[in-house]
DNA sequence: TTTATTTGCGGGAACGTTCCCGCAAATATC
DNA sequence: GATATTTGCGGGAACGTTCCCGCAAATAAA
């Protein structure tokens, strides 16, 4: 049984018409009379008929899909998942599918896409240089750095230094002089990590507090995170754990409880990128909800733009989405 | 700036050969001196030439394209992830894109793919299930149990019963009477939560033992689990934790130590599904490691082994790259 | 009525491949 | 030397769309 499709042909056949008229039907373009339209659509469902994307892209010269890249230090956040999905929930609204961009693409791959989005990258990622020097429209949520002069077409950015004074802000209103931030390490190097950091500094300089940064990795083993906290708690009598990482918040407030301490009141912990159900939510957890599923949409409908208008000059969007949540 | 690439014609007109005797050079088919072949192909390298997949797709009738479904439920666990990147690989040496499914798949896009892999699909999934109404080659890893008759034509599975059974004898033999299951509560519904509760339950009567089974969400908030691990050790006696879900034991051993017990001593916890680097090569907690990015790669082979032949009666085939560590 | 213009539809080409076939030259077989 | 067979390559069609054009009929403008 070979299975094989209903064709534009075969409706026009059913109907006495040309391919022409029931393609343009089906397109919404040409002039076509309102009852033949209907016609046309009405059996088009009838047959099953799915329009054959080989032979659109190969008229139209358009492939109708969209690559994404994740960093591979960082595949095991959750965030990233979330994400994946709100670019595909966005594809789909535009009719692209979205192909997954293992580690090592090889240069065919960049030609079998329309653009891509390439989330976090780290500074000079070879696989956002290639796509550049191939003139391939490429979104970067959070920026990229290249070696050389060359742009991205687009940029998406949340307003982390906004979200994250607020959250400050709001121990600093809850009476915290002494808040750690647990950073993930530079290893990664994305903006995200650079600017939090920064951002911490600036912030515990301009209301005159002592910095106390703690290297955590993003994917830490519990030994690791309590040494962590250990250090910045016990050791560094720190009142409050800034976590960068997501999920650390939530493991943290574990270590925490379980040795006794009342989250709220002898502590705080919040976290800058929440997970869903382990920290947003938390009511004993502020955090900044990413809003992923809505960001990655968001970076789609930004790349979709750009590949409709490939000779604008670059831009830079900032997504509005994101939220804190603060503990009361 | 338009990009144009270069194809087949471009070389055939530089070399003065046909389309033809380029395309078979390239594709290995036909009959062709080695000479022309090396012209060939040299041009085609210089030219920077790289297959139009559209016309391909569109002579051949495929696609060139799988999909990978994931459950809506578990895509927070880093597994998920791996799994995919694994999937990604395998597909890259069989020359096909893989494309991301979203919840709530449109009829269409069943037919913009070859096959598809749905990893641990709930009992009855409308996704596989229309596939297979549409003869769609689906791979299920992890058994799929649809409404009616209808049977996915490949299925992968791990040795889970075996692999369980080695990590519960080896609490066993250090003296472990009373481990518990924090098992992933029945929502999901996956052959993998099933099998695993039952195999523990199996396992108990075997050894004359009293199971213990803690229902936990896999992505459970930390008082869940923190609540879960009380019930299981202050109140229930444990002496050892079997976490089902993917990184719970290592928050579980942040809890017990941060209680004060000392892990391999006072208590055990094994993990059933271990991450990366949280459990996996954790010393103190013996885990099964699933390999998800091999056994991703290992069901992208079966699905193009069914893809090539369509009318092959149903194979399930075993995975043979999960391994436990045993603490030791 | 005559002359523009619009409306509704169809014919045909093109997109880049692959595959079937044909055909001459080279080589093998008798 | 005559007849088969193999080797190396090319011509042409086909895959299912979309798009450019053309053309008749209907309608509007003169």
């Amino acid at each position: 049984m070979v299975r094989t499709r209903a064709t534009i042909m075969d409706i026009a056949r059913e109907l006495g018409l040309s391919k022409t008229t029931v393609s343009s039907a089906l397109s919404g373009s040409g002039r076509i009379s309102d009852e033949k339209r209907e016609l046309i659509q009405e059996a088009a469902d009838r047959l099953g008929y799915v329009t054959n994307r080989a032979a659109r892209s190969l008229r139209v010269n358009r492939i109708g899909a969209i690559g994404l890249h994740i960093p591979p230090v960082a595949r095991s956040l959750a965030f990233y998942m979330d994400f994946a999905f709100g670019v595909t929930e966005g594809a789909a609204a535009a009719d692209y599918d979205v192909t997954l961009f293992a580690r090592g693409l090889t240069p065919r791959m960049a030609f079998q896409v329309d653009g891509v989005i390439a989330i976090d990258p780290a500074p000079g990622e070879p696989l956002v240089a290639a796509l550049l020097a191939n003139g391939i429209p490429t979104v970067s949520v959070g920026r990229y750095n290249g070696p050389g002069e060359e742009r991205v077409q687009g940029t998406l950015e949340a307003h982390h230094a906004e979200l994250q004074t607020q959250v400050l802000d709001h121990l600093l209103a809850r009476g915290r002089r002494r808040p750690a931030l647990l950073a993930i390490d530079d290893a990664i190097g994305s903006s995200w990590a650079v600017d939090t950091r920064r951002n911490y500094m600036e912030w515990c300089l301009r209301n005159s507090l002592e910095p106390r940064v703690h290297e955590v990795a993003a994917n830490a083993s519990p030994r690791d995170l309590i040494a962590a906290i250990t250090q910045a708690v016990d050791i560094g009598g720190a009142d409050a754990l800034v976590c960068g990482a997501q999920g650390q918040a939530a493991q943290s407030q574990i270590v925490l409880e379980s040795r006794g301490f009342a989250l709220g009141k002898d502590l705080d912990v919040v976290s800058f990128a929440g997970a869903a159900a382990l920290e947003t939510g938390n009511p004993l957890i502020s955090s900044i909800d990413l809003a992923p599923r809505a960001y990655g949409k968001a970076a789609t409908e930004l790349l979709d733009a750009i590949i409709q208008e490939p000779d604008a000059p670059p831009v830079h969007r900032w997504f509005e989405g994101a939220s804190v949540h603060l503990a009361s």
